[in-house]
RNA sequence: GCCGAAGUGGCGGAACUGGUAGACGCGCUACGUUCAGGACGUAGUGCCCGAAAGGGCGUGUGGGUUCAAAUCCCACCUUCGGCACCA
């Protein structure tokens, strides 16, 4: 692992002039200047270690994870200053209650953006990848985290890979890796295989040429065997519910019936999997996927040109068009027979129906589902109702009927709801052997073979006597080659096969000549274990020690952005889950809290490369300074929520932190001023303590640094503030402005640093109100705003209330019905004249 | 198409568990300060009628529940995010 260097500050750029003459005529604090504050701070920080826990000696500890970033050549994205600013206030303030906060940071640097950025540089990733790293560690320092450096991982090293490649190694010999022919998209003229994202209207993105697929030995993970409990342990789990929702969902888990319809005139069967048994009396028709390989075997001769057109058509269209788009199909020419009617159903091909989703087959019941009813509309085939809606005079519909109901038209069943007559079904497709109760899911596993060049290489030997074989553990890392021409090769494989002394190795298991994989892996892999290594970095016998993974994990707060709620997060959980199974970890779950951030946008629309609308962070920490910055970014939105950047705002947290420094100038002019600490003071201190505790907690950093404003407002309006104020309010605003708040710290007199103060703590007392707002209605309408003492009971709420004159204006000649009293927020005057 | 989230002033956004809609900030207006000025201070600022007092309307649209709805229910519209080789 690398140390940081550290951060060379020989010049200082001005800030703006935004401030220029408030403070001309006053002596002794000068202006505030961000830039010279900044410089000087992550220096002390830096050179003075106070981000950098024992981690064998720490009492309290705190693993505060942020998702760390792909260092793009851009560089950092204010996206990514948004998603740390707001994993690092949270750190920053576990660590002033306390804790021993280890808040790591790494650079995820593997992967295609950088290979395709690279070759259009035409700067190797090796050369390039070093130098994004060395610019975005310069940048996050600007931006004020307190980063743990010492403990960097970066994926690209080999001292890191080689613990990737052991994961895989594992995985393998647990039987949890398996090779298999799986398809991938390819461009027949770039001779490549293409990524998801290289694919534009099914075409190749560089040379406009249209994709088809290839089958190639792959390698996958097999996540599906953890598909339960992967779900199960979702219902324990403090994360964000989005995020469980989603992995729910993307998990599918689904109970129903798998069964098959012989084929007439052949040996061969479809097999398909329903959800709803209670609907096959009303099969009319089923459907093939185009992918699905008995279309071959049983389409008729007259039916197959159209059929080969078809099929060739639909393998151009993405799985999403593939659903959005006007149903089309084909016939196949073919026919099964309904084993349950006897009752003869022709078999199409359609492009709706995916390979990847069950059995890549569907029984049709048009009546009962939309997509099949759109189907036989358009195809004319019949449409039979075996479920009857609530009314239904025995007619046709205008549109599927997809609810529950009872069943018609499906003989001895005729007359039973839904669920009974779904079990039923089944029991007796059960008994004649034609069908079975069966447990689906969405989920497929993992595709980890990527036929490129920078990734980690799979560590993996395969041998014609032994087949596969793992490199042995003391073996690893399988060093990455550097390969001069690290382009795709224009054959389906990775660069790496063009290297002979990579490819040739012996057989780790009968030492005959055999040949090395040369396929990489995704780099999702990478990121799928990186927090396990933080603590452990510098450790080079193991990939995470057992005493500092007791100590410090499970991760106590991670946050991410939502974009990952599926991919990252399942490996993730995947991953550990494997590794505890192994025996190498006491914890199956790696995070015990997970919050999910919004996404920052731009005018409306997703920052993207491809709309060019990034915003770099650069700019505004030299006009405004990185406190600026990241409390603007807090401020301008809920940070659970996300939100839209704008630079309008962005001046009024600027001028806020100057009214912060003109505050404190004018404080530290009066030093000896006897302040006095009135009860209001007292009582505003402790009500904005609780709220901006608070409001940490449930990351609701807007609302939290609202009230900082409102309070900052109160305290400029008193003639000078006692000690006890002075503190708490920069302690309050140091999570956020890290930088202000430390040199104003400094300044008032107090030992270095803010940052290892204690958190403030609210007195309840003092903090509730005294006297409340209580709005008096009359039928639901607000006529008057009474102050009253908080908890006052009703009888005194309503007595108050019916003192006021616009109350009783209101109330003239009206009878009052109905009294309704919340305690110290409303009283309503029901009257006998509503409506 | 499927899944998820969200629609509130001119703008970003607040609003506990159904209980004063619009906190805080931007912008705008007026006044003050300044040689002048992007600056700073004070006050005002949802919309409509009104000189004011006051009144009416108002949280995407239409309906409903309730003494009371941004919040709950039903239907619809729009936007954003994800959909497995982007990370």
């Amino acid at each position: 692992m690398t140390s940081a260097p550290r951060p060379q500050h020989t010049e200082t750029i001005r800030t703006s002039s935004i401030c220029k003459r408030i403070d001309e005529g006053r002596s002794g604090m000068g202006r505030y200047e961000p830039n010279e504050i900044e410089a000087k701070w992550r220096e002390r920080w830096a050179s003075t270690g106070i981000y950098e826990p024992d981690l064998h000696a720490a009492r309290r500890p705190f693993y505060n994870l942020l998702m760390f970033p792909y260092p793009s050549a851009e560089g950092l994205h204010i996206g990514n200053v948004y998603a740390f600013t707001g994993a690092d206030i949270y750190g920053r303030f576990k660590a002033m209650q306390g804790h021993d906060v280890f808040e790591p940071i790494g650079f995820d640097a593997f992967g295609m953006h950088s290979e395709n950025f690279a070759l259009k540089q035409n700067v190797h990733p090796t050369k390039l990848v070093p130098r994004n790293i060395k610019n975005f560690r310069e940048q996050l320092k600007a931006m004020g985290g307190r980063f743990a450096w010492s403990h960097e991982v970066v994926t690209t090293d080999p001292a890191y890979y080689r613990w990737t490649q052991w994961i895989f190694v594992q995985l393998f010999k647990h039987g949890l890796a398996e090779k298999r022919l799986a398809p991938v998209t390819w461009c027949p003229s770039c001779k490549t295989v293409l990524a998801d994202e290289q694919v534009i209207n099914g075409e190749c993105e560089r040379c406009s040429t249209e994709v088809t697929h290839r089958d190639l030995e792959q390698w996958f993970f097999k996540i599906t065997q953890y598909a339960d409990r992967l779900l199960n342990n979702l219902d324990e789990i403090d994360w964000t519910e989005e995020i469980k929702t989603a992995q729910r969902n993307w998990i599918g888990r689904t109970e129903g019936l798998e069964m098959t319809f012989p084929i007439e005139e052949s040996s061969t069967s479809v097999t398909f999997f329903t959800t709803r048994p209670d609907t096959i009396f009303g099969v009319t028709f089923m459907v093939l996927a185009p992918e699905h390989p008995l279309v071959k075997q049983i389409t008729s001769e007259e039916q197959r040109p159209a059929i080969e057109q078809y099929v060739a058509e639909a393998m151009k269209k993405t799985a999403i068009e593939r659903q959005s788009m006007e149903r089309s199909g084909v016939f196949t020419g073919a026919y099964a027979t309904n084993p349950l009617n006897q009752q003869r159903v022709p078999i199409w091909v359609g492009d709706y129906v995916l390979s990847t989703v069950g059995t890549g087959a569907i029984m049709a019941v048009p009546a009962h589902d939309t997509r099949d009813f759109a189907f036989a509309q358009r195809f004319e085939l019949p449409i039979t109702v075996v479920v009857a809606p609530p009314d239904w005079d025995g007619g046709e519909l205008a549109e599927a009927y997809t609810e529950p109901g009872t069943l018609a038209n499906s003989g001895e069943f005729d007359g039973m709801e839904s669920a009974a007559a779904s079990q039923a079904i089944i029991e007796k497709l059960e008994s004649a052997g034609s069908g079975k109760r069966q447990m689906q899911y969405r989920l497929r596993n993992w595709l980890i073979s990527r036929q490129r060049y920078w990734g980690t290489p799979i560590p993996i030997i395969h041998c014609d006597e032994c087949g596969p074989v793992a490199v042995p553990e003391d073996d690893l890392p399988v060093v990455l080659p550097y390969v001069e021409e690290f382009r795709p090769t224009g054959t389906n494989q990775s660069p790496l096969a063009s290297v002979p002394e990579f490819v040739q190795a012996a057989c780790p298991s009968c030492g005959k000549d055999a040949r090395r994989e040369t396929d990489v892996c995704d780099n999702f892999l990478d990121s799928s274990w990186y927090f396990l290594r933080y603590p452990s970095t510098g450790i080079d016998d193991k990939p995470f020690d057992p005493e500092l993974t007791k100590r410090w994990l499970p991760v106590h707060n991670y946050i991410g952005g939502k974009e990952h709620a599926v991919l990252h997060l399942l490996y993730t959980r995947f991953i550990t889950m494997a590794l505890h199974d192994m025996g190498f970890i006491e914890f199956e779950e790696p995070f015990r809290r997970f919050r999910a951030h919004g996404v920052l946008i731009l005018e409306g629309a997703k920052m993207s490369k491809s709309r060019g609308n990034i915003v770099s962070p650069d700019d505004f920490f030299k006009s405004h300074g990185a406190d600026t910055l990241r409390t603007y970014l807090m401020f301008a939105s809920r940070f659970e929520e996300g939100g839209d950047f704008s630079n309008q705002g962005i001046e009024g947290v600027f001028r806020f932190l100057h009214r912060v420094w003109e505050l404190y100038a004018r404080q530290i002019e009066q030093a000896g001023a006897d302040a006095g600490f009135p009860i209001e003071a007292q009582q505003a201190m402790h009500r904005t303590i609780k709220k901006v505790t608070g409001d940490i907690e449930d990351l609701k950093y807007n609302t939290a640094i609202a009230a900082l404003m409102e309070y900052s407002h109160k305290l400029q309006k008193r003639p000078a503030l006692s000690a006890e104020e002075t503190t708490t309010f920069l302690q309050l605003l140091a999570p956020f402005a890290p930088f202000i708040t430390e040199e104003l710290w400094e300044r008032i007199g107090r030992d270095y640093s803010i940052h290892t103060s204690a958190w403030p703590l609210a007195d309840e007392a003092l903090a509730k109100l005294q006297e409340v707002s209580v709005a008096v209605q009359i039928d639901g309408r607000t006529r008057d705003v009474i102050e009253i003492e908080a908890g006052s009971d009703e009888e005194a709420a309503v007595a108050a209330a019916k003192q006021s004159a616009r109350v009783q204006r209101h109330l003239d000649g009206l009878a009052v019905v109905k009294t309704i009293y919340v305690p110290d927020r409303m009283v309503n005057f029901v009257t006998s004249s509503k409506r």
